[in-house]
DNA sequence: CTCCTATCGCTACTATTGTTGCGTTAAGCT
DNA sequence: AGCTTAACGCAACAATAGTAGCGATAGGAG
C-alpha cells in the first residue's frame, strides 16, 4: 500500500511540528529534546524517533516548513532603500521575542549538523533569488552597472548582520544595518559586484 | 592553603585541553563528550566534570588558550592587498583541515551557549584591534577618508565569508575572498564607514 | 624530611536517553 | 460496511550521561 500523507500521520505530523517549534523557541537548539517534543505533542516518545530520529531530523523538517513562506520583498523604487529595507527586515527578525529565537536555532542547528545545513542551504537560495528582482530593477534604472550580480550584493548587505549576530556576538543596532546595506550599495555603484 | 597553579593539576589541565582540542578536530563540538576527552587524556571522569562542568566549559578553556595566539597582520603598503590578505587569512584557516574544524567547533559552540560566546566575543574584539592598525596606516596614506572606522572596515571585509560558511553554508573561494576585500574597500572609499 | 590538604582516581549509584518487539488503531480501498 | 496494512502507542529493556562518597596521591610549607 502507499504512503498516507493525510490523515492520522498528518495530524501527527502537524503536532510534533508545532511543539518542535515551541520548544525551539522557549529552550534553543541545545534544549531541544526528542522527548520533550515528544510529551509536549502528545505524539509517543517511540513515534518520534522513529520518524524523524533526532533533533536534527525535527529542525531540518520545521526549516522546510518555513522555508516555503515567502519574503515581502520592499520596492520603493531607490536600490538604497530597498536594501536598507532588507536588511533591517533580518535584523528586525532576529530581535523578534517569537520568531528570533527559532530562527536562531535554525542557524544554531545548521552549524551542527548535515541536515540542516543542507536544508538552510537550500532555503537561503531561496532567499537570494527572491531579493533578485530588487537589483535587477535598479539595473535597469541605471542606479548599478549592469551585470552585477545580484545574490552577492544581497550576501554583501546581510552578511554583517549575521557576523554580528552569530559570530561575535556583538549587538545590532538599526544604524547597523543601515551602514551594511549602503557599504553593500557603495561597493555595487564602484563595479566590484560585476561579474 | 592557596592555588596550586603548577604540578599536576597543571598536566591535567594540559592534558584535558589537549585532548579537547583533539575530539573537536575529529569529531566536531556535536560530538564533543565529557568522556570522550576522559578517555583520551588519561584523566578520570570525574575529574573532567567536576573542573570543567559541561562541554562549554570545555570550550570556554580551550578558547582562552587559542585567542591569546597573535595574528601574522600584513603590511604591504596597500590598502587593498592588506585587507586581501586578511580575509584570505580568514578563509584558508577555515578550509585547513587540522585548524578549521577546531576553529568552526569554536564558532559552533558560541551559537548554543552563552560562556563560549562571551569567550568568542572577546577573541574577535582582541582580532579587530589587531587588524586596526592596517586602516590606520591606509587613512595616513590617504587611501581611505579619515575617520574611517577601522573595525567595522574589518569586519565589512570578513563578514562575507563567515556568512558563507556558517549561515548559508556555500562554498567559499579565494576569488570570493578576494571580493569581499575590495567590496569593503569601495565601501570605505565612498565614505560609508566614517563615524 | 615530614606533615597537611587540595586535587585526583575509583567504585557504585541514579537519571536520562535511545531501542526493541508486539499489540492496537485507523486510513483508504473495494 | 468490511478488510488490509501502514503507522502509532505501549511497556520493558539497553546504553549512555552524570553524580556521590571515600580513599589515595602528590604539591608545597615548615
Amino acid at each position: 500500500m502507499e504512503a498516507r500523507p493525510g490523515g492520522r500521520s498528518a495530524r501527527v505530523r502537524d503536532a510534533v511540528r508545532q511543539a518542535t517549534l515551541v520548544e525551539l523557541a522557549e529552550n534553543g537548539y541545545g534544549g531541544l529534546t526528542m522527548e520533550g517534543v515528544a510529551s509536549r505533542s502528545g505524539v509517543h516518545k517511540t513515534t518520534v524517533y522513529r520518524r524523524w530520529g533526532s533533533p536534527e531530523g525535527l529542525i531540518a523538517d520545521a526549516l522546510e516548513l518555513a522555508g516555503s513562506e515567502p519574503w515581502p520583498i520592499p520596492d520603493t523604487g531607490s536600490l538604497r532603500d530597498d536594501l536598507r529595507g532588507i536588511v533591517e527586515l533580518v535584523r528586525s527578525g532576529f530581535a523578534d521575542p517569537v520568531a528570533g529565537p527559532i530562527a536562531s536555532a535554525f542557524v544554531s542547528a545548521a552549524v551542527q549538523g548535515s541536515g540542516p545545513a543542507q536544508a538552510l542551504h537550500a532555503f537561503f537560495a531561496s532567499r537570494h533569488e527572491q531579493a533578485a528582482p530588487v537589483v535587477e530593477r535598479a539595473i535597469a534604472r541605471g542606479e548599478v552597472p549592469p551585470g552585477t550580480d545580484a545574490a552577492e550584493l544581497i550576501r554583501l548587505a546581510v552578511s554583517p548582520v549575521y557576523y554580528r549576530l552569530f559570530i561575535t556576538h556583538e549587538p545590532v543596532t538599526e544604524r547597523d544595518a543601515e551602514r551594511a546595506a549602503d557599504a553593500a550599495l557603495a561597493a555595487a555603484r564602484a563595479g566590484v559586484l560585476r561579474e
